[in-house]
DNA sequence: TTTTATAAGTTCTTATTTGGAACTTAAAGC
DNA sequence: GCTTTAAGTTCCAAATAAGAACTTATAAAA
């Protein structure tokens, strides 16, 4: 079965699924919500290649949960910013990220 | 970058998303939480191939969040059930169902 | 005026993961 | 015996991802 057969599947858990659970989405918005807007930062802070947050992107703004806006004319550049929609994603996270700091602590000291 | 590396990451989002962030395994856990337990189960109600189903649910064990049960002795069968550690990750799931029956509709008339 | 730097991607090749179907093992039921 | 059920495993082809280098456009430095 392919992954985005899921897109019309019944359970909304699903549907939500196929657009953003795949490994690099999550943390993307992640990245997003932490204050990251541009494509170098995602690079960087998410440790995925360019060719995956470069398709990443694509499909986030394409689903309208990240917005593609210009912050330079020359040259054009652009940054991602979450819409509304992607915004709501949030309780999601935050409940991602208390189940992780509960059942997941880190055994070493972490570096940054 | 390996995806398990964030295994060890400071943040407790990549930290869950390095356990159940694939495409499956949130899957396998919302089998869970309507009711399955069991290998064909999780097959039919998810749509992903057996070979997927039992890697994941091995992660899942090995990570404490499933535990494997016998349900009959002759022949030998095991059942997944969900831990404590399991159970706390409704809060994630539940914000998954929420933010698709809001953002991802159905467009067609659903079968099943 | 070449050289370097920055940002946002794209392209290329190789490695890893996944999909799909068939096969296995153990026992029960007909 | 033959078929069915449950829980996997095995095999190969196809799809996806990793990693590094390359591209385009412009500004700033040497």
């Amino acid at each position: 079965m392919k992954w985005t057969d899921l897109d019309e599947n019944w359970c909304p858990v699903a549907r939500t699924l196929s657009l953003v659970g795949d490994r690099w989405t999550l943390l993307i918005l992640r990245d997003c919500f932490l204050g990251s807007s541009r494509f170098d930062q995602f690079v960087a802070n998410t440790g995925a290649t360019r060719h995956l947050i470069s398709d990443r992107l694509k499909r986030l703004v394409e689903a309208g949960i990240l917005e593609k806006q210009a912050y330079s004319e020359r040259p054009k550049r652009y940054e991602y910013v979450l819409t509304e929609k992607g915004r709501e994603f949030s309780p999601a996270l935050m409940a991602f990220r208390d189940w992780g700091k509960k059942h997941l602590p880190v055994r070493r000291t972490s570096k940054a």
